[in-house]
DNA sequence: TCATCTATTGAGAACCGTTCTCATCCTATA
DNA sequence: TATAGGATGAGAACGGTTCTCAATAGATGA
């Protein structure tokens, strides 16, 4: 329950707080931007103002529901935690973003920042590159 | 000869430009923002407006002289491309930035992306963590 | 259930890094 | 050295994000 989830975060449970939550768990991208989720709540009829929704992002990260990431391009998305690391590659040319996990990569970097004397706290690996995906541009050699 | 890079790139040679380049060259920090940039031009008197900096750093990208990272936190940071790929690590507690290959690594990103079925054009690694380095608060285990 | 207290909210202002606009200036070329 | 077009600096504009503040709503105790 998504209410479970916000007290357990030691966050009072409001509505804006469980509609935010509640479409990062079931929209079809699981990477949106603030302002998508923004966007998509006021399609579905919620009057929830874009400072709340930064503001229960930047708390949900911070209670470690949600990540944070950086793209190249400046472009910054959300997107549940939920299950195991993981790490992303992006289509330049329509956007789409898949994830994988690479064992042996993991370990190299362990042992690269050991080696260079940092105690690791975090890594952050996205791969770019043109998908084959159906309807991205690059898959019919557009330009 | 810096006038020749900028020759090559199909650039102009101007003195805003060499002032750029010279900097990016002879700095201590290999990586700089734009701000830092602009600011260490300032107090080396030369008067170089801020916008000068940024486009002639988006210009020097764009002729491969300079590679431009989005560290998380938002931070970008700009760079002479000189000699091979590398990915960096970066101090949380003292914003130092390493860089290291792995050969390892760079094989495994190039599988995955074609197991994925995308076409890898780039690709960014950046490992977080805190640096034993002189100077850094983290190695005195200071809070 | 109700009253109360405090955290949360929405709207818009503020902010910050970056890009754009435009009149002036400078480099490359003949 | 004259000319043409690109480059420059200053400041306005921009887009994404955070802040401010008065109004609101969730939690708590009676």
């Amino acid at each position: 329950m998504e209410s479970e989830e916000l007290r357990n975060a030691g966050l009072k449970v409001t509505t804006p707080r469980l509609k935010i939550l509640g479409l990062l768990e079931n929209a079809r991208e699981r990477h949106m931007t603030a302002e998508t989720i923004y966007r998509l709540l006021h399609e579905g009829g919620e009057e929830i103002g874009l400072a709340t929704v930064y503001r229960a992002l930047t708390q949900f990260e911070a209670a470690g529901l949600v990540t944070r990431h950086h793209f190249e391009g400046g472009q910054t998305v959300f997107e549940l935690e939920r299950g195991p690391h993981h790490d992303h590659i992006v289509c330049v040319r329509c956007g789409r973003v898949e994830e994988f996990y690479d064992k042996v990569i993991e370990e190299r970097q362990r042992a690269i920042a050991e080696k260079l004397g940092f105690n690791l706290s975090d890594h952050a690996l996205t791969l770019y590159g043109e998908c084959s995906g159906s309807g991205c541009p690059a898959r019919d050699g557009k330009k």
